[in-house]
DNA sequence: GCTAGTCTCTGTATCGATACAGACTGGATC
DNA sequence: GATCCAGTCTGTATCGATACAGAGACTAGC
């Protein structure tokens, strides 16, 4: 067994709050008797300070949670989380604090406990699907938090950092519809809780839970309804999951059928680059020249020539950790809306005259 | 303030102990105190126990830290060190562990404190520079980890996954050398700790501290005095970081000397990336045709052509993880060696006649 | 020579839980 | 009716530190 710092303070023979102080506060001790203690702990075999006895009584950790809401393992493999990891990262690196990735467990229940049992000062949380279980944990434990998703009954002193999502599907949608395209086709990462992969008949854009997703269909939304083309009018496609194979195979079927769109708007890059793949997968000769915007622009978009809204991805990252970490006394301020910006590339064109 | 355990307990009329064993062994108590218990915790809004008092009484934490030594947010730039990550996410994943990311300051001894304080019952030590100070404090510490470089004085207990650097370095250049290839530079990350970017001259491989570099450097070496050529007619090329404009900077100079390299070895992909970099930012005009080969095998290599040496990295970062959680009673077990493979692609070809 | 003030260091309470031994209850067994 | 046992619950020690009030020693000032 490792010596405890009650072991040194007996080798030295003096008191345990001395031996404390001899780490954490030098300034409350002779530098002799420190030189003492240190040497007795190095000759002990005394690790330091325990951190969790430290953590326990100081009252805070030195560590920040990043919440997916999603597997572990995807936060590491699509691209536009790992920007904002390392955003998170940057800043947490500034502040000397350190980032706990906890993994959700399927089942509520248990994600719930992984949730209650992190040892973290405070929450980023970028998420996936569907986040409101968590956040009431969060509060529940009364630790600060900051989202990237906008939510409508968000409380005035929580903070937030994102982008105006349905404005910014807006800009990409307004550039299709301006192409003249009026055959679309949306796609989006788990529209409703279970449906099934492909196209999916949606009586409103408000069924759809999760806020982000909500904010950028209701855009895509807008600006056809301002061509004319109302939501029934518009083919909507889902997708379990926000991955390329996933929304290259539930969109497949979509260009076989008589009058298959002739752009396809995409709530990720990583759902585009799936439309680009599923696309590619078809014969030269039976490759409909369809049009594809995805959204976030992650480096990959660029060598494919993918139209899409950019959105600061490490920034985004870097303010949620700021954000949490030295919190602005102003609360107003712990309100952040990024810029985003329409990137128009190869993957879009005007609709082809056939 | 939160109410405690202590609370809970006053408020329904019964002891901690009580309380503790509602949440944590159903089993012993009735269910219907139990229900009478969480009814009363949920009433004054007990957040559940606390998790860092938990981990001192238990003595373990449930969360395993990952060790860059380097900053926290080149573990997200590095496409290999992104791999990784994924894998140990996916162990952890399943043994319902928590990653913990501890960035490390630049200056040793605040790092040695980054090291000391974090709350982890383990390390999975992902070594970019000089590490041996790191695994000195988690000895110290008494906390089990798995190194993912070999190291010569590694004790017969300590965990290991990697790869026989020297072998799959050797394949390479081996190819290389196959190709004809005799004027070569060799392109390497901090080769010495503080050595200028550029070339370098050195007396020997042995010289070189960090072991991953040192292994892929005499394997490089191996490979072409075999045809002949010793270590001081090979140009060694510093990098100091591992990234690719970085990579572009150090060699660009060579190709302007009176007898350029044909070819270029580097120790990484994102090195050998930069060079093509290099090249491909001179005139097409003044383009010497040099055969350029990586190493790691990571998604961008693919698209530039880049021939290169692949070894899993998921699958390291996964075992890793996978030593450090459930560590096999065989000690010889507990040291993997990965298959490696050389991968041909364009970046390499015979060198050319002139 | 006395009081005030500064430096060091000690002692005890505390952080918030869990482990473990033991006590009580009620029913089954002989 | 005594014994045993399983099922519940309590009490106390413990995990390993830090905070804070306070005690002695020593210097300074008047």
């Amino acid at each position: 067994m490792k010596p405890t710092l009650q072991a040194v303070a007996d080798a030295v023979g003096v008191s345990r709050s001395t031996v404390s102080n001899a780490y954490s506060r030098p300034d409350q001790l002779s530098a002799t008797l420190r030189e003492r203690i240190l040497d007795a702990a190095r000759q002990l075999g005394y690790p330091g300070p325990n951190p969790t006895a430290r953590s326990l009584r100081r009252g805070f950790v030195g560590s920040i949670g990043v919440l997916f809401t999603s597997q572990l393992s995807y936060a590491f493999t699509d691209p536009f989380a790992v920007r904002f990891l390392a955003g998170v990262g940057a800043a947490a690196e500034r502040h000397g604090t350190s980032m706990l990735l906890v993994p959700l467990p399927p089942a509520v229940t248990d994600a719930r406990r992984a949730v209650e049992n992190a040892a973290v000062d405070g929450f980023c949380v970028y998420c996936v699907a569907d986040e409101e279980w968590a956040l009431d944990v969060i509060r529940q434990r009364g630790l600060p938090f900051v989202s990237t998703a906008a939510r409508d009954d968000a409380g005035a002193d929580e903070r937030f950092v994102g982008i105006d999502e349905r404005a910014a599907a807006r800009s990409a949608a307004a550039h299709v519809a301006g192409l003249g395209h009026r055959r679309v086709a949306l796609i989006a990462d788990s529209v409703l809780p279970d449906a099934p992969a492909g196209p999916l008949a949606l009586a409103g854009v408000d069924q759809v839970r999760h806020p982000t997703t909500r904010g950028r269909l209701s855009g895509f939304a807008d600006a056809f309804a301002e061509v004319g083309l109302n939501w029934a009018e518009l083919t909507l496609v889902n997708v379990p999951g926000n991955s390329r194979p996933a929304a290259a195979a539930a969109i497949a079927g979509l260009f076989d059928q008589p009058a298959p769109p002739t752009a396809v708007l995409a709530g990720s890059d990583v759902l585009a680059l799936g439309v680009l793949d599923a696309l590619a997968a078809r014969p030269a000769h039976d490759r409909p020249p369809v049009s594809v915007t995805g959204f976030d622009d992650v480096p990959e978009a660029a060598a494919a020539g993918l139209t899409t809204v950019r959105q600061p991805a490490e920034e985004k990252g870097r303010i949620a950790a700021e954000l949490l970490l030295d919190p602005p006394a102003d609360a107003a301020a712990g309100h952040v809306l990024l810029p985003t910006a329409l990137v128009v590339r190869s993957s879009t064109g005007p609709v082809p005259r056939s």
